[in-house]
Order: structure tokens, then sequence, then C-alpha cells
DNA sequence: CTCTTTGTACGAATATCTTCGTAAACGAAT
DNA sequence: ATTCGTTTACGAAGATATTCGTACAAAGAG
């Protein structure tokens, strides 16, 4: 069995951006996670470090400034999350946390349909 | 603003279990703990007296084995969880969130037209 | 070459979470 | 009343996460 993937708040932060941006240096990353909450420069670096320490991420230390990116598969690591609250939170029922994110995080009547026609084909292949 | 509710892992595990049976010893919840995993009764014990000090449960003291219940909102605790993976693992989308949710935790076809039921009462209200 | 800026490395302080041992209080049973 | 099992209270150790200061290296400007 493959070990979760257990990022911590702040590395999870760090991880989104570098998998909305693709590789990225230190100061990029730093300067877009400042935009979402204070933070020191250095700190942000140590933090990478220790992803990288993880193995949460890989850097390219060729040049003097090191580049990094996700070394971790973005679904795969939303499915881990989900599976696990999904488990302790909403008793294991995915619909009861599907309704929960729609019921309160407004979304548009495009989303609506994706939804709609994803849960259509899920209905195909089980037969 | 109220503050969001941020319980660690193993508060929820406990806030879990207490939603589900409602107001319970410690002893009651450390036996169920202990299904799920490994956990020493001081353990539990001491865990719930700091969600007590958190605020995270009440409980009855008047006699000499306290009883526990649940201080906080399920549904509102499962929300802000929610909102706060949506925004920072998914990017803001929820249906992002709710087609990996579905893609992957496998729902029985009832559940799938629950699902399906709400999407069309949505729409309903929104115009 | 020297000075300034930008970057990494490292260590340490702080904070938070988790776990458990020990002691004291209480009630029930003998 | 003494003993035994159950429960709470407390403190502290251990683990993990977070933050930042300082030192040093490298590159560019003058």
């Amino acid at each position: 069995m493959n070990k979760p993937i257990k990022p911590t708040e702040s590395e999870l932060e760090i991880l989104a951006i570098l998998w909305e941006r693709g590789a990225s240096t230190v100061r990029e990353i730093h300067e877009i996670l400042e935009q979402q909450k204070e933070a020191g420069y250095t700190t942000t670096l140590k933090l990478m470090q220790i992803m990288h320490e993880k193995g949460l991420v890989t850097r390219d230390a060729s040049a003097k400034t090191h580049i990094y990116e996700a070394a971790v598969d973005r679904e795969l690591t939303q499915r881990q999350l989900l599976n696990k609250m999904i488990d302790t939170v909403f008793k294991g029922s995915a619909s009861q946390l599907v309704m929960q994110a729609l019921g309160h995080h407004r979304s548009s009547p495009e989303e609506l349909d994706m939804i709609r026609q994803y849960l259509n084909e899920m209905e195909k292949k089980q037969k």
C-alpha cells in the first residue's frame, strides 16, 4: 500500500501554488503567498527546504537560484485528502459531502451542468 | 466575522463520535475511538479536557463521571473545513471537488439520485 | 576590486499537538 | 473503615510545525 501524502497546512498552500504555476523559485512562491497571508521570506524558504527533504517537491539546484517543482500528483493528493475527510467528518457518505459543498459555495449553472453530465456518465459505466 | 472552528485531526475524530452519539462519557468515546486507532484512556481524557478549554465541547460535571457534548455545529464545521479545502486545494472550484469525491469514493445509485435531485432544486431556486 | 543585493544554509526559539505517568477524589463492595 | 476499581486533574515529555535571525556564498553594479 502507498503511504498517504500528508502535507501540513502551510505545505499545502505552497503545493497549491506550485500546481498552479509549475516550476517556480522561492521568491515567486513567496510573493504569491504574501498576498494570502503574512510571511517572512526565510520562512517560506525553510518550508520549501523541508518539503524537499520530505520529497513533496523536487528542485533544480544547478543555478544559484533554485527552482522548485511539485513532486506529488495534484489529483492523487486531492483524492487522499478528500477521502480522509469523507471518512472522519462525513461518516463515509460522499454524497453528503457533495451536497454540503454545493450548498454553500455558490456554483454557476455551467458548473452544475458539468456535474450532471458527470453523474450520468458514472451511472452508465456502473451497469 | 466569526472565528473559524479549527479542530485538530484528533479532535475531529472525537467530535465526529459526539455528533453521531450525542452526549457521552469519556469512556464511551474512548471505547469507540479504540476501534479506530490505538489510544490510551488518559490520552482521550486529556484531549477532551483540552477541547473543553477551547470551547469545542461542553460538559456536565455535576456527577462524578462527566458528560460531554459537542458545542460546535456539525454542518457549520463541515462547511468551514470544506470551504477551506476548496479554496486552497481546488482553486475555488467546488465542482472540481465534487467530481473528485464522486469519482473515487464508490457511491450507490441511490446516492447519485439524491445528488441529482439536489442539483435540480438548486437550479430552481437560482432563478 | 569593493559594495550591495539576492540567495541558500543552518540552527534555534516558539508554538502547537499528542501521549502518558502519577496522584488524588470518589463511590461501591466487603 | 479498608480496599478496589473508576474517574478526573495535572504536569511533563516527546513529536511535529512554524517562524525567523544570522552567517555565508554568489552575482551584478560601480
